[in-house]
RNA sequence: GGUCCUAUCGUCUAGCGGUCUAGGACAUUGCCUUCUCAAGGCAAAGAUCAGGGGUUCGAAUCCCCUUAGGACUACCA
């Protein structure tokens, strides 16, 4: 049975990068008739932010991607939240049990001396690393510092002098020199667990992980994990480190150049499938070069070995395409529903439904093929009358004449009219819509003028 | 500095030894449509497949080196 996870640490609304992996855990776990789950990360105290885990909830759901087991729904291998496992003590345990089994030990060195070991290996270029300093205490003396209540942290203990071959499913084997990896922390001496214990082994071991999804960026920890589950005599999972979302200057995507949490494009009026379906397209392509897909579809055809090992750049104005892309491919009545909820908060727009509650339908379909966002339903719709030139003014008085004349108004009638003054006078027709709209572009002016009636049209002109 | 990963149009990518004078999408430009702006349709431009060596009858595709970019190098994840 195929079970995934994401392990966000509780820090606000999910980044995009986040989704990035959910989204390939959710679908591969769907494929495969398993499990995806969320397990949260609040070990490191100091970073724990208040009501982030709803945050992470909230912006998953938002998109789809929503768990089988995690905090919220509970699940057959909880706890889900690594702080509960904590006090439970699986960490210390399992940290014990690897020090039985000569995997790891016991450290007492201060703080000080390792920054000082530090700073003495950076003066003299060597790779700041532990000098394995406790690792050959004898039992006399560790039992004796620990009777002393001497405060201690539990290192992984790597073999010397040796090769270690990892695998990772989309680059293939990996070797590392094992005298270049260093004794990690494995528990902390405020008895929590690092994450090279707590996720990457103990839990997603627990948890009955079947494939560890993950960031590149724990590429290079890779063979300490690799090294435990030989140690505890587990059965590996399958690792996949998926490429980082990168920064137009190819550093890893930040703030800098772009909107990194999922909030930002629900405020902005993105549709979940939009994202979703360019998130897809990122280190992935589907097998028939599909740009536009469904989630049903997504599901049948991914597979993790698919993924390129190439980090891509976010680019903002692909997904923008796409959502416009997504916004005209919706039903009229189903985007109606959706700028309701967008503008929920928006007094403006929300007299404007009211006003035009029976054209609304007729509006949006005029307005659909021209945004890329929801929020750019509000500009095109709101009349802001502005200050014209004299020459505009004298445009717009011959215009209203012409407008007056119109017996019957419909579209067909006030076009005729507009092509009559645009004719006569020789303007073009961005001049039309600054004077009635007080923008040089907009809605179908026939249309929007036959819904908003004579009389209002003329009063805007006048 | 060290270790590891990576390298096809500006960007996302197809390609997995011959079908590649390298295909598609976004963006860009032009034309058509037109009350404006979009959308849509058509077309153009854009990549000596990072560079150099091999292997092979044949390489974007396999190997090596160089270069460039990225990640890691915490009692953070």
């Amino acid at each position: 049975m195929v079970r995934v996870r994401i392990a966000p640490s509780p820090t606000g609304f999910p980044h995009l990068g986040l989704i990035y992996q959910a989204l390939f855990d959710y679908a591969f776990a769907k494929k495969n008739n398993g499990k995806f789950f969320i397990r949260i990360e609040d070990t490191d105290r100091a970073r724990f932010v208040e009501g982030a885990e709803d945050k992470i909830y909230a912006g998953l759901d938002w998109v789809g991607l929503t768990e089988d087991e995690s905090p919220r729904k509970g699940g057959e291998f909880g706890p889900y939240r690594q702080s509960e496992r904590q006090a439970m003590g699986i960490y210390k345990k399992y940290a014990l049990e690897l020090i039985e089994k000569g995997g790891a030990y016991y450290c007492f060195c201060t703080k000080e001396r390792l920054e000082q070991l530090r700073k003495s290996q950076e003066t003299n270029h060597q790779p700041t690393m532990y000098d394995k300093h406790c690792r050959n205490l004898s039992k006399e003396e560790i039992e004796k510092k620990l009777s002393l209540g001497e405060s201690y942290i539990i290192r992984l203990k790597v073999p010397e002098n040796k090769t270690i071959e990892v695998e990772d499913l989309i680059r293939g084997k990996i070797s590392f020199d094992s005298n270049l990896i260093e004794d990690a922390v494995l528990l902390k001496a405020d008895g929590f667990p690092t994450y090279h214990l707590a996720s990457s082994v103990v839990d997603d071991h627990l948890m009955q992980t079947t494939h560890v999804v993950r960031g590149e960026e724990w590429l290079p920890s890779l063979p300490k994990h690799w090294l435990m589950y030989e140690y505890f005599g587990w059965e590996k999972p399958i690792f996949i480190h998926t490429p980082t979302i990168r920064n137009p200057d190819k550093s890893k995507f930040s703030k800098r150049y772009g909107h990194t949490g999922v909030d930002w494009y629900i405020n902005e009026g993105f549709l979940p499938e939009a994202i979703r379906n360019y998130l897809a397209l990122l280190s992935w392509s589907h097998p028939e070069g599909k740009e536009i897909f469904s989630l049903e579809e997504f599901i049948e055809v991914f597979d993790f070995k698919d993924i390129k090992p190439v980090g891509p750049v976010f680019d903002l104005e692909k997904l923008k395409w796409m959502n416009g892309e997504y916004i005209r491919n919706t039903k009229v009545e189903i985007l109606s529903d959706k700028l309701k909820e967008f503008f929920k908060d928006d007094d403006e727009i929300k007299s404007f439904f009211k006003e035009n509650a029976s054209k609304m339908d007729q509006i949006i379909l005029l307005a659909q093929s021209r945004m890329k966002t929801l929020k750019e339903f509000k500009d095109l719709v709101v009349y802001n009358p502005t200050e014209l030139s004299l020459q505009e003014k004298d445009f717009a008085k011959k215009l209203k004449s012409e407008f007056e004349n119109i017996k019957i108004w419909n579209k067909d009638n006030i076009l005729n009219a507009m092509r009559e003054i645009l004719k006569t006078t020789g303007a073009k027709g961005n001049l039309l819509y600054k004077v009635l709209t007080g923008k040089d572009k907009g809605l179908p002016l026939p249309d929007m003028l036959e819904i908003l009636g004579k009389e209002e049209t003329l009063k805007n002109l006048h």
